[in-house]
DNA sequence: CTTGACTCTGGACTATACTCCAGAGTGTAC
DNA sequence: GTACACTCTGGAGTATAGTCCAGAGTCAAG
């Protein structure tokens, strides 16, 4: 298969799997006489696998990491398990930020409401406040 | 003020400071006869509202709009809220996001914990999925 | 008036994950 | 056997929000 056909079908562009060869997440597959890539059912497969963990949230440096293991004969689940644990514990982190940010837009957009019921024109967002509470 | 106590003040580097002089978000402040930057109060007050509306999860590029709000004479509120509620309908679709996110890291992890316990050296995580259900 | 800390400029560099390009060559269907 | 779609390469560009640098000049204290 050539790597318009793959990329179609995974669901991503011809460039962006050469990009992945360069980066050593694909091996360099086989070419033609002419010099076009031929691609085979396990290539797809590691196409695939990349797709999926990067839906889980992993970077392309971090699934290299997990090639290297997918390679391995042994398949090892422990240290899997554990940069899944770690990749847990940055997503809950990433949400409790998030949660309080939606606190205070929150709240910024009820003291606009408040002001818009005075018919206020003057906005508290941007009045002058030198000293907020700290944001570091 | 130069610089550098204004940086030390509001908890910024000189470089950043003149990096958002370079695009547009502060105004060029006069020279010293040497060229050093002259800093005034105002100038302090419009980089202390930078570092708040970006805490409220703005883009340099949206609080340059915001800015230019803030130097209108009216202090315009409904415009500010309408930019409010638009950063918050973002901020919660990427709370649903990162919750489906945890979702999924942790029933991979729950696979992984069985397979651990079948005492198996075969990973779930790594196995070939060629058709996952679809991530697009 | 010297010393040391600070500031000036322009430009390069960081990380991430690609995309887009020109210009040349290749594969294949008719 | 030719048209047309596809592929090749290397390199530049995208967005974000700055950081870091050298080499030169300036400010303020003593």
């Amino acid at each position: 298969m050539h790597i318009g056909s793959v990329a179609k079908r995974i669901g991503l562009t011809p460039d962006a799997i050469r990009f992945y060869e360069r980066n050593a997440l694909l091996p360099c597959p086989p070419r033609t006489e002419g010099g076009f890539r031929q691609y085979s059912e396990s290539d797809i497969e590691v196409l695939a696998f990349i797709r999926r963990v990067q839906g889980l949230g992993f970077k392309l440096s971090e699934i290299r990491g997990l090639l290297d293991l997918r390679g391995s004969r042994l398949q090892p689940c422990a240290p899997v398990r554990r940069r899944l644990q770690a990749k847990l514990t940055d997503v809950r982190k990433k949400l409790a930020d998030l949660q309080k940010l939606e606190h205070e837009l929150r709240s910024a957009l009820h003291s606009c409401d408040k002001e818009l019921r005075k018919e206020s024109a003057h906005c508290p967002i941007l009045r002058d406040q030198t000293k907020p509470r700290g944001h570091k």
